[in-house]
DNA sequence: GTAGGGTTAG
């Protein structure tokens, strides 16, 4: 007879979250711990702990907000600070910063007291999402309530340093040398790799010899590590050289990343004859390769197109059990491209996850801006939607690119389908819609006037402009396009009234392309479309005609502009409205009246 | 697991 299923205790299952890799498994078993659901569990605050670090780890928040608001309730323990110095993290990892402000203020609900690290802990993560204006608030917020400690001014000089401002960087070091805080190893080490990314190697060493000598702050091997790149940067490699031997000599500890920052600039520099003697000098010095060293290796191989020892890499790797990352995968997909292996380049790439490594938007962007060097346009335009669907975006440059060969090719088909992709991700930005504008003049032309010809018939005494156009369509825009009467009709109060109905136009986006059209012929003027209120707009072209707005360009609240959005086109502003119908008809110009 | 360095794309 079989056993009753007995509840298991908190400490097992605290214990199984542990081992369960796959947060949605542990998920269940959290949430279901014993078969008896009347009977409470008695959760140790370890099993929360697990739980919510694998949750924040794979980026499930909501599932990860659902057992917060467990642990709230819990009243026989007080949840660490930690906790939620690991949940703001992951907040700033995931480019969250709302929700990471969010949980800071709430962990006094947790009765969980905030301490500096905390707040520092927000402060970096605000620094991820690059909120520097955040980080300002926040920072004159904690100087209210707690003295800043060294952490926070080194928070605050890495952004310095990641906003290119070295001299901001600088005056947060000298500010808090005015606050009586001690700049520590970390202070330096930043500074001095902002120093050395600036290419002012002679300040960096002159910050060495500072620390040491004024500060009597011992560099570790940071410091070492920023400076060598530098060296490297610069091609001087004898004197790389000599940094590690310092590092020898004066018993700093060197890891890997001194070696991985040699053995790159020996690949560079044509001398990979040497990296051997590196590597057979790390084994002596204690020191393993780890998967940034061998990806040093496979880059090198990879620009010297030698695959096979780039291969040769990844199985070394493999048997030494080092896992190839995604860096790793993302080089070689890189050097196939070059080298036009387009073929081999996509195997690797739908290789990735049965070599159990999540493609990143390194990998997408860089398989995707080859194949477009490559005119591989079909796989391009796979590969872009894939990515869009992933919430990745492609650079600036390769789209621009992807869209300038489709327009000389005069592939419209394939344009208006990667347009499709592009606007899912409202990845279309003024400079490509001025791309393919001409493109699509002649269609536009012929679709404006099908939708105004309809259109007109609804007031009266319209003449049938679309009649009045000459039949060859000229492929620029000009006034004398238009009849009088639709120039009245048009024209608005110094501004260029359009009425179009959305139910004449067969796609969004040769409604968008229409309003863009408009914009940048008459760049003076205020474009405005106004939807019909019987036809249904589907959601999908309401996100096609907004993504149509130049990037960046957000619905204002002020209640004027409520229900528009505001876009700059030749720094000019334009109110477009959003096209929700209700919304948009209470909009409809009158004459005599309106901004 | 409060903060800093090293490998990739553009």
């Amino acid at each position: 007879m079989a056993k009753p299923s007995k509840s298991i205790s908190p400490f097992r299952l605290a214990s199984l979250l542990r081992l369960q890799k796959d947060p949605n498994l542990a998920l269940h078993l959290f949430l279901n711990p014993n078969p008896n659901p009347n009977k409470p569990f008695r959760y140790s605050l370890l099993s929360y702990d697990l739980i919510i670090t694998k949750l924040g780890r794979a980026k499930m928040f909501d599932e990860m907000d659902q057992i917060l608001q467990q642990l709230k309730t819990e009243t026989r323990f007080n949840p660490d600070e930690i906790i939620f110095c690991n949940i703001i993290t992951f907040y700033g990892r995931a480019r969250l910063p709302d929700r990471a402000l969010r949980i800071f203020n709430q962990i006094p609900s947790f009765r969980c007291q905030r301490t500096i690290k905390s707040f520092n802990t927000l402060l970096n993560a605000l620094l991820s999402c690059r909120e520097f204006g955040k980080m300002r608030e926040v920072f004159v917020g904690l100087d209210r309530c707690v003295a800043p400690d060294a952490c926070s001014y080194n928070v605050l000089i890495r952004a310095g340093c990641l906003m290119n401002d070295l001299g901001s960087a600088r005056e947060v070091f000298d500010e808090m040398q005015k606050r009586g805080v001690r700049p520590d190893a970390v202070t330096f080490g930043t500074l001095i790799s902002g120093l050395c990314a600036g290419g002012k190697l002679d300040e960096a060493f002159k910050l060495k010899e500072d620390m040491e000598r004024g500060f009597r702050v011992r560099p570790d091997g940071f410091v070492y590590a920023s400076l060598i790149k530098g060296l490297c940067k610069v091609n001087d490699l004898s004197l790389a050289f000599k940094l590690k031997d310092e590092m020898l000599e004066r018993r700093v500890e060197l890891d890997s990343a001194v070696f991985s920052t040699l053995i790159s600039a020996l690949f560079k520099a044509g001398r990979k004859g040497d990296v051997v003697g590196v590597l057979k000098e790390m084994k002596e010095n204690g020191c393993k390769p780890d998967a940034v060293t061998y990806n040093a290796m496979i880059y090198g191989y990879c620009q010297e197109k030698d695959f096979n020892s780039a291969f040769g890499v990844l199985s070394e790797m493999e048997k030494r059990r080092c896992k190839p990352d995604v860096v790793c995968y993302n080089v070689i997909i890189g050097g196939f491209c070059r080298v036009g292996k387009f073929r081999e380049a996509t195997e690797l790439f739908e290789d990735m996850p049965r070599r159990k490594c999540a493609p990143d938007v390194v990998t997408y962007r860089t398989l995707f801006s080859g194949l477009c060097d490559g005119m591989q346009f079909q796989d391009a335009a796979l590969i872009l939607d894939e990515m869009v669907f992933k919430d990745y975006s492609p650079s600036a440059a390769s789209i621009v690119k992807f869209v300038d060969e489709l327009c000389q090719a005069g592939n419209l088909k394939l344009l208006l389908t990667i347009l499709n992709s592009l606007a899912k991700g409202n990845l279309i930005d003024s400079v490509t819609w001025r791309r393919v504008i001409p493109m699509f003049q002649q269609l536009l032309i012929f679709k404006f006037r099908h939708s105004v010809k309809v259109d007109l018939t609804l007031h009266k005494g319209a003449p049938k402009m679309a009649e009045q156009l000459p039949s060859s369509a000229s492929s620029s825009w000009t006034e004398s396009d238009f009849t009088p009467f639709d120039m009245k009709l048009l024209r608005g109060y110094g501004g260029f009234w359009m009425a179009a109905y959305t139910g004449r136009l067969r796609t969004a986006v040769s409604l968008a392309f229409f309003v863009l059209l408009i914009c940048c012929k008459s760049p003076s003027s205020e474009a405005r479309v106004l939807l019909s209120k019987e036809k249904e707009v589907p959601s999908m072209e309401d996100s096609l005609i907004l993504s149509a707005l130049p990037k960046g360009t957000t619905p204002r609240s002020s209640p004027s502009h409520k229900g528009h959005a505001m876009a700059t086109i030749n720094e000019r502003l334009y109110v477009l409205p959003i096209p929700h119908a209700d919304r948009v008809l209470s909009s409809v110009p009158s004459p005599g009246g309106g901004h």
